[in-house]
DNA sequence: CGACGGATTGATCTGCGTCAAATCTCGTGG
DNA sequence: CCACGAGATTTGACGCAGATCAATCCGTCG
């Protein structure tokens, strides 16, 4: 089947034995595409089933008030996108595809069956829980001490690290279909004052991004300005 | 010895069985005291032990290129600070007392026996890691969507509805040692501002603080501005 | 008593939000 | 093939929340 080949790829893939991979993909349930701009899971219903992004681009958000939205993820192929959705048997986030998807589910009774069965894959997948958990703190790091240009190179430098370990990224050029208004609900910002900072990262010749494609003009100088540090995402580990 | 008491406390500590209490127990490797603002952990080291924290408070926090802290999370008793660099191997980021602490240490070797011989406690293992990516979730929300008053207050409801599930609050009344410039380090203000936050809020009859000692006086209005909702901290469940 | 870290307050500055309008892009149907 | 409309991008003018800078006050501990 080869659901799974850009699971962990580039991080831990090598500690993921032949049979441990034949487990994983025997416990897919069912393989869908999924349109754009659609909802996946909703926040505080129970769930029993996860589910792994084969191809395509999921944001996990939570709404304000005024039902605002704050992405707290985005997701690329090769992603279990809510597999901590096992452990804690509901979300506390709602998921939706951004650009057109295709996703295979997997049930939790199969991952029980895989935790009691698979010690070594257990801890896999538990880090690739954690893997999330990282992004999360780089997200906090990014909205508490990053102002608004190195907000929006940090978020790209993100994005480019994590398609590039799944060699959709050759470091200069990746599609990527977000819009500002999406890229703001990100950042924490507005998307009139993302566009004025892309704008300003194409005069400083960093990168730029039309019609759902991003050039990367000069990745050290963005990741300096952005003081991004790709660490977090234990790749090539 | 029962340093476990507080693990998970008022969560899921019912599906903890005693036997794997008992397991849980005798992995511990040393009990330790700490005193306050004192360094446990640093950034990028391969670590083999994790941390458990008994008694006092405990922070995470990355530093931008000047050095200015960005705390990622805040953790009291009955919460395994660092259980997440078990499959991780290494942080990505920093850890230190913020009081004076007592902890218990776990050698991570001592946790590969449990992952292979508990699955049921492996599960609970994980979701406690999980618990703190929710947390974190909370925070990305705390710091893209909310004015500086609700990312005080909201600070504080956390605070309070962990302390709550140990029994170190009865919902009105709870010490916690941190400086107003350690709570805009959480909340990525400047001390100057939570300060005039705080003033506010006394002001408003929410909630004040003095010498460690934070009193609330309307729960429910401080989680209203707040937009606050405990769910994502599974407490009761 | 003096020193030092933390809390408090005031004055001023600025980064980003808000509001609003113009332009561009692309899919749809006549 | 062109007209249309919806959504996305771009730009300008203006206001404000929170930063910055700086001074003073307070509580604790040697």
């Amino acid at each position: 089947m080869a659901i799974f080949n850009d699971f962990l790829r580039d991080r831990r893939r090598d500690e993921l034995s032949s049979e441990d991979l034949q487990a994983l993909e025997a416990s897919v349930h069912a393989v869908q595409n999924v349109p754009a701009r659609h909802s996946l899971a909703i926040s505080k219903q129970p769930i029993g089933v996860s589910t792994y992004l084969i191809e395509g681009f999921i944001c996990r958000y939570m709404d304000d008030r005024e039902g605002v939205r704050q992405l707290v993820a985005v997701h690329v192929a090769g992603d279990f996108v809510d597999l901590h959705g096992y452990p804690l048997k509901r979300l506390d986030h709602d998921v939706a595809t951004l650009g057109p998807c295709r996703i295979a589910l997997v049930r939790h009774e199969a991952i029980d069956q895989l935790v009691r069965d698979r010690p070594n894959l257990t801890k896999l997948l538990w880090f690739s829980t954690l893997l999330d958990a990282a992004m999360h703190r780089e997200w906090i790091f990014r909205l508490g001490r990053l102002d608004a240009v190195a907000r929006v190179g940090h978020f790209f430098c993100e994005i480019e690290a994590k398609l590039r370990a799944v060699e959709l990224s050759d470091g200069r050029q990746f599609s990527c279909p977000l819009t500002q208004a999406d890229i703001g609900e990100a950042c924490g910002m507005t998307s009139v004052h993302i566009n004025r900072m892309l704008k300003e990262l194409r005069e400083r010749g960093l990168m730029h991004m039309q019609r759902g494609r991003v050039t990367i003009l000069d990745l050290p100088a963005l990741r300096r300005l952005s003081e991004f540090d790709p660490s977090y995402l234990f790749i090539g580990e």
